[in-house]
Parts: C-alpha cells; structure tokens; sequence
DNA sequence: TATAATTTTTAGATAAGTCTAAATTATTTT
DNA sequence: AAAATAATTTAGACTTATCTAAAAATTATA
C-alpha cells in the first residue's frame, strides 16, 4: 500500500513517460510535483526499492509493470471522480481536477467500481482523457492536434492537451467543448493562426489554441 | 487548515464530549485514536496553540467553539459519504465507516454542498445519527434506548449506539433496521433480556443488544 | 491522610518526507 | 577536447507525528 506521496510521484512519472520517450528525468518530476530535485532523488530511490521503478543513478527513472499498474490505479480514480463531479454535482470541467487530486488517493476498490457502474462505465472523463477499466485497459481513439487537421475537413473536439482552468475556461467563452464539430476555414501563413467554424460560429483561434485541442477527423 | 491527524483528534475529541460530561481525558482519546498517551498529550498542545480545544496540564480538554465548528463539518462530510454509499454505491451500513473516514477528509466546500444536494438533503445518516445541515446545526429527535423502552409499548428504531460491523450484521440477520417498529412483549428480570416483536416476527435479544438500540416511542 | 495505583506529562529517539548547500556527473559550448 | 553550464546526487538538517521510558501529578485505597 503506497502513501499520498509515492502515489503523487507514481502519477507524475506515468503521465511524464506518455508524453516524452525514454526515462523521465528528475527536474522534469520536481517541476510536476513541485519539490526540490534532491527529494525527487530520494522518492526514486524509495520507489526503485519497492521495484515500481526502475532507476539508474543520473539516469532517471521509469515504471515497472508493477509501478504502472500502481498509476493506472491512481489514474482510472481520478478521471471517475472527475466524471462524477461534472455529470453529477454541477462542477464544470475547470473546477473538477483540484478535488479530484484529493479523491484519487482513497482506497477502497468496492468504492472505485461501484463508482464506476453507477456512471454507466464511461469511456472518458470530462476533458477527453480516457478511462482505464477495470482490467487497467485504456481504450483510446486515434485523435490529432487541431492544429493539425486538414483545411475544409470536419473533425470534432475530443479532448485538450491543456487542463488549465484558464484554457478550459477560455474554450467555454469560445463555446468549445468536447463534441464540438470543428472546421478549419483558413490558415494564415504568416503565423499559423486558425479562422475555423466551430459548432454554429465561426472565429479566429491562434496556434497556441490549436495546439492544445485534439480532434477526431 | 487542517492536517489529517489533526482532524481526526478533533472527531474523536467531539465524539468523546458527547457522551461524557465535562473534559475529555487523554486516555480516552487515545484509545479511539489508537494512539498512545504521551502522542495525545503532544497533540492536546498542539490543538491548544491553534485554539481548537481547551487544555489545562492534566485536567483533560474541551473544543473551543472554533474546535466544534471544525468537528462538525468533518463530521457533516462523513455522514453525507455514508448516506450517499448507501443510497447510490450499493453499500450496506455495515462497510460504510471504513471508506467514509477517508473521505471525510476531502476539502471542498462546493463538493460537501453539492452532495448535500444530490442526496436531497438527507437529515440522519444510514446509522440513524444526525447529519449537521450547511450551517453546522443538528436536528435531532428525542430518542431512547431499547432497553428503557417500556413493555407493550410501541418503538421505531432510529439508530444503533454501536456501529461496528459484527453489531450491524447482526441486527441484519434479525431484520432489524432503521425504521423497523419494535415492541417489547416481555422483559426477563432474570437477566433483562427481552422478547420483542421486530416488523412481523417475534425474537429475544440480550440486555446488551436492547442498550445498543435506539427507539422513538 | 499516607500510600499505592493510575493517569498524564516530559525528555529524548525514530521514520517519512522535505529542504539547503555542497559535491559529483552529464551535457553543451567554445 | 577542455571549459563552462546544467542536471543530479549526497550530506546533513528540519518538521510532523509518532514512540518508549522515566518523571510528575492525580486519584483511589487502605
């Protein structure tokens, strides 16, 4: 059984190793769980002796099978929770990740699958990000970067890259959200900005933007 | 704000009061806290500097209003997290404790409030005990226990006094529960145990379990 | 009321997780 | 390839919450 803390660092190794290839670096670890790199080097140490990671001195680290399995855990708790808190108790997607960082850590599996059947075992949390089962199976469709997507050709709004309560508030204003139909009308050249038709409206997005909303063509 | 420990001495600090008059001794608190005495002491000090309780050098202590105030909301949380496992996760009353005392200490006022809502406001717990409303007030009925009730005289159970899970079970497999009416058809001088009539069916149950049941006449 | 038993506190130690500052290793630049 | 820079680790210290063992105060008993 972990603690709070070799939980919060399992989980930042997890999603360090998805976005990046190779071993997952101790700065990039204390960035992410906000701790000085000296404690970074001793929780991988700690978890290295647990046989959750494997560590090599000024090597990083990454995850066992067992330590995945351990984040995976972590991971489906908080993105049921995130799901909960938006389909049931009127949080809206920028509000649900602080109270869901809480929520993740309580142990009781009867509680996670009960949670997860009175949801109607759902696929993904409210930001797109998809939901491990309860065999640990991640089923997730191929999704491309807006920013990516070809002109005049239809996709609709998966997921964000971004989870910030400002972006997700941004994309409210805007009126995006996940299941919006985007079209790409016109790329500037000049500095990549975005004039698309989301839903009924058409507008102007900057690169940053597009850079950080996936869609399925 | 509070660390988890912190709370949890309040809790028990709280629960402790309400069955005993005057102090609250550091023994007992250890005991329900699985502590030993001298970690109590340590704690009673520590409570004391942020003015939650009351401490004297061997006198016992007392909650402060700001100390009841911050008991009642974790206990306000626990009791909302039981009602809403029961009513919605499919759990008995007898494996609610254990997960509620985790979740108990999720903070998030919105969250409390929201459940709150969800469950439609619910007034006492699956254990029949009291939830404090968003102002921190408890409404709760007179009510006695089985054992005072008198013979031939009507009773609807409204709590239990031991929650433990063997208790609970127990009263399961006596189909006796929250909201059975009982009535008590004849008391043994002997050794005060009773025969009552629970729902339809007629049983005998010891003195110890008429002292662990709550009735409203 | 003096003594015994119990309760409570103090003093010092321990473990987890963190920090700072210094030392070491790896990487980049010249 | 050597020097400079950046990343990482080590060593030692701090905090929180705990413990044990001994001392002090309270309560019960004779």
């Amino acid at each position: 059984m972990q603690t709070l803390s070799t939980e919060d660092y399992l989980k930042a190794i997890y999603h360090a190793s998805q976005s990046a290839i190779g071993t997952v670096a101790t700065t990039s670890i204390a960035k992410k769980i906000g701790a000085k790199p000296s404690s970074v080097t001793d929780m991988f140490k700690k978890l290295s002796g647990q046989k959750l990671v494997k560590y090599e001195k000024y090597q990083g680290v990454s995850l066992t099978n067992e330590g995945v399995k351990t984040a995976l855990r972590i991971v489906r708790k908080h993105r049921l929770w995130e799901s909960f808190l938006v389909s049931h108790l009127n949080f809206n997607w920028d509000e649900v990740h602080q109270v869901a960082e809480q929520l993740e850590h309580i142990q009781s599996e009867k509680l996670t699958n009960e949670l997860e059947r009175f949801l109607d075992y759902p696929t993904h949390d409210p930001h797109g990000d998809p939901i491990p089962n309860r065999a640990l199976f991640i089923k997730s469709y191929n999704k491309i970067l807006l920013a990516e997507l070809p002109l005049n050709k239809e996709g609709v709004c998966v997921g964000v890259k971004d989870n910030s309560s400002d972006f997700l508030r941004y994309l409210d204003r805007r009126q995006i959200g996940i299941g919006t139909t985007i079209l790409v009308l016109h790329r500037e050249d000049f500095d990549q900005s975005l004039h698309i038709q989301a839903g009924n409206s058409t507008l102007m997005i900057t690169q940053k933007t597009a850079e950080n909303i996936y869609v399925k063509p």
